[in-house]
This record gives structure tokens, sequence and C-alpha cells, in this order.
DNA sequence: GTCCAGGGCCGTT
DNA sequence: AACGGCCATGGA
């Protein structure tokens, strides 16, 4: 029996339920719309290949030395942002990375997010994979969580947890990314699809980090009844 | 000490 | 188009 999308989305939410994600702290509430916007495209590109828990770290450095919105970081020295960013793993380029992205949001929309997120979903990812260092989770991400449109984010764990599930997914990154969301589009309203796939890529990421990790825990997994991985294995 | 994490780029086949 | 090496820290 395959497993659809739809009911990917059903099983894990009836156990981790709705987790309105990306985490970040209470302040962030506070903030508005554009440095909020801000702080979460900062933290998608600190989280690349990194654990998120190093990334918190470097967020507090960059907030406590003020210098965790567009302005700041494309007048900080190099040097000081890549010491700011150090715990989060690649700082020389991660720090080349948030000068460059700032730059442009400076240069092309004078720092204003929310102008830069008024076009549609197509300009916005192409603009984004145009720069160096955006890729398209990170891309995803951004158009996902900072701009609260709706796509798809598809990443590491995703693509995992598609291989040993008995799905109809495809490899590449796109191929997956359109066949979630051609399905989701099909049981869901335009109005929920950006909580869907907000609160689907967050789940994804607890299960991978819990139960489907590169070898896997599947001991308590809502998975396991239809999991091909865990039929082999035989746990 | 070894492995791994919410990728992406670049050079080689 | 696909693959491998590389970038680097901190926690398990």
């Amino acid at each position: 029996m395959k497993i659809t999308p739809q009911t990917l989305y059903q099983i894990l939410n009836s156990r981790f339920g709705s987790l309105d994600w990306w985490p970040m702290d209470k302040e962030y509430h506070t903030k508005k719309g554009s440095d909020q916007r801000f702080e979460v495209i900062v933290g998608a590109i600190l989280t690349q290949n990194t654990a998120w828990s190093n990334v918190e770290k470097a967020i507090f450095s960059l907030k406590s030395q003020k210098v965790l919105d567009i302005d700041s970081i494309s007048k900080v020295g190099i040097k000081k942002l890549q010491k700011l960013i150090k715990s989060s793993g690649f700082f020389n380029q991660k720090a080349e990375r948030l000068k460059n992205l700032t730059l442009y949001f400076k240069q092309n929309y004078q720092g204003d997010l929310d102008h830069f997120f008024e076009k549609d979903i197509n300009a916005i990812r192409t603009e984004l994979l145009s720069l160096n260092g955006i890729g398209p989770e990170t891309a995803d991400s951004i158009i996902l969580y900072a701009g609260n449109l709706p796509i798809f984010v598809v990443d590491a764990y995703t693509k995992r947890i598609c291989e040993r599930l008995p799905m109809d997914t495809k490899i590449s990154y796109e191929e997956i990314q359109s066949y979630f969301e051609k399905e989701l589009e099909k049981s869901y309203s335009k109005d929920e699809l950006v909580k869907i796939y907000n609160n689907l890529h967050a789940m994804i990421v607890i299960l991978g980090k819990n139960y489907c990790k590169k070898s896997p825990k599947c001991k308590g997994c809502p998975l396991n009844k239809y999991c091909n991985y865990y039929k082999n294995s035989n746990q």
C-alpha cells in the first residue's frame, strides 16, 4: 500500500499536533515584519548542514551585538561577522553569504523585505536562487517561513523518509516538491496551504531528528506500520 | 576519537 | 545530469 502526502500529514499531525514552526525566541514576536523576516532569513543561511543549537548561539551573538538587521550586517566588518557566527560552522562562507544577501536587499529593495515578498512566488524563488549560497532548500525555507507564502520545503529528512516509505516519489528536489504540492492542493484550500506546508515540514524535521535518523531509531515511530525500512530491518 | 547536523558550490566524469 | 570533495563547529 502506497502512502500519499495527505496520509503522511494526517499520521504525523495526530502524533505531533500543530507546531506553527520556525524556532525563535519570545522577543522575536515583538519585532516588526521586516525584522522578523530578516531573522528567519539569517537562520535559514546559518542552519545549512548545521545543527540548530549551533545556529542559536550565533543568532544570540548577533543579537547581543545588535547586528541582526539589514543595516547593521551591511556595515559590520567581515572579520567581526565571522567571529559572531563562528558557532554555526562554515563561518567564512556564511559571513560572505550574509553580506551578499544583505547588500542585495539594500540595493534592490531599500532593505524593505515586505516589499521583496510582494511578488509572485516563482519570481521570488528565481531571484533567491540567483544569489550565491542560496540553493533550493534555503530559498524555499525563506519563502515559506519568512514570506509566509505557500511552498513545500524539501530537505535531507524529507528525501530520506520518502525513500524508506512506500511513496510515489522520485529522487530530485523539484520532483518531490511538485508531487507533494500537487497532492496537498487537492485536499486543502489556498488559504490553508501555508499552514499545512509549514507544519508538515516542521513535523518531518521532528521525525527525522528523533526517529528517522541516518541510523534509524524505529521504536515508537508513528510510521512503523507503513515503513519498508522497518519491515525489512525487523526491529 | 568518530559521527553527524534542517546545504551549496565547484570541478570532474 | 550525477557525483565527490570541500567548507567547520559543537554535541552525542
